[in-house]
DNA sequence: TTGCACTTGGGAATTCATTTGCATATAGTA
DNA sequence: TACTATATGCAAATGAATTCCCAAGTGCAA
């Protein structure tokens, strides 16, 4: 199943072939979302994927983004981020492997990376609750949809 | 997309007292929805709501549940929460009024509500951001599954 | 108590995201 | 370069949640 990890060269626009061993083959269709994926270096939704991969790869289909997709997972590449009443966003392992957080435009339905974490999150637990993970949304309006 | 609620046909003069006038009649199931939401004091799913009807009506159906939550929440009675990757949750707008946070138990898929909030959260935003609305979610073990 | 408009129950229908089947295209290697 | 297992594209199939349809039931004003 899960295959040992070699290390990470740079940006996976064009990666050595040995990293992917797990995903099979190096198609132009996923490494045009992974570069995708890696460029927006935001969570991105399999429509939002799919719509910016048509761009440059006008026939592709969203079969082939969903596909990739759980390959792109189950391979640890990429990692699901949940945000509440919102189709699943996607973003680099990578990113998702150091503690942030999602903001929500309302305006353009963008998810963007935070960074930090406000902590004391432990205060609020009623007693004999154990906590195991915690999930900050901000929403609001971003800078462009904000101007 | 429903049609919208049409005012009392036959009837001229009402008691604009109520503040559930919208809602129209008091029927059994309603009034029965309505006690479990007060009294179970936790945001609840569609499913456990009706899960917890059946045991007093025991021919309550989904349709008849699913309408009513759309009835109250249309009337402002009850407030929906949703938690990423989980189906709506509704409580009470009473309670819903006052700022709180939620905890979702991984053992019994319960979610309860938390009191307080950390704050400092206006200090995750990039610049020109705005914020209107925050979500927490923390998520672990209930007491009693803890045990 | 009566009458009827509003509700309900239950199943069918819808919605929407995601998955799958299959014929064709193609990456990777022999 | 030729070959073969995989991946793709498209359309149809799923699956899960929610809504709709309509005959039968019922709250409530008179």
């Amino acid at each position: 199943m899960s295959a040992p990890r070699k290390p990470r060269a740079t940006t996976a626009a064009r990666p050595p072939a040995s990293a992917q061993e797990a995903l099979g083959r190096t198609t132009r269709q996923r490494s045009a979302l992974l570069a995708i994926i890696a460029r927006e270096a935001r969570p991105l939704s399999p429509y939002e994927l799919h719509e910016l991969a048509v761009r440059e790869l006008p026939s592709i289909s969203q079969s082939t983004v969903y596909r990739n997709l759980r390959a792109l997972e189950a391979a640890r590449e990429i990692h699901a981020v949940s945000i509440p009443g919102q189709q699943p966003r996607y973003e680099l392992a990578e990113i998702a492997s150091h503690h942030h957080h999602h903001f929500h435009c309302r305006g353009c339905d963008r998810v963007y990376d935070l960074e930090g974490c406000p902590g004391g999150l432990r205060g609020l637990l009623p007693r004999g609750f154990t906590l195991e993970e915690h999930t900050i949304v901000l929403s609001g309006k971003c800078r462009t949809c904000a101007a």
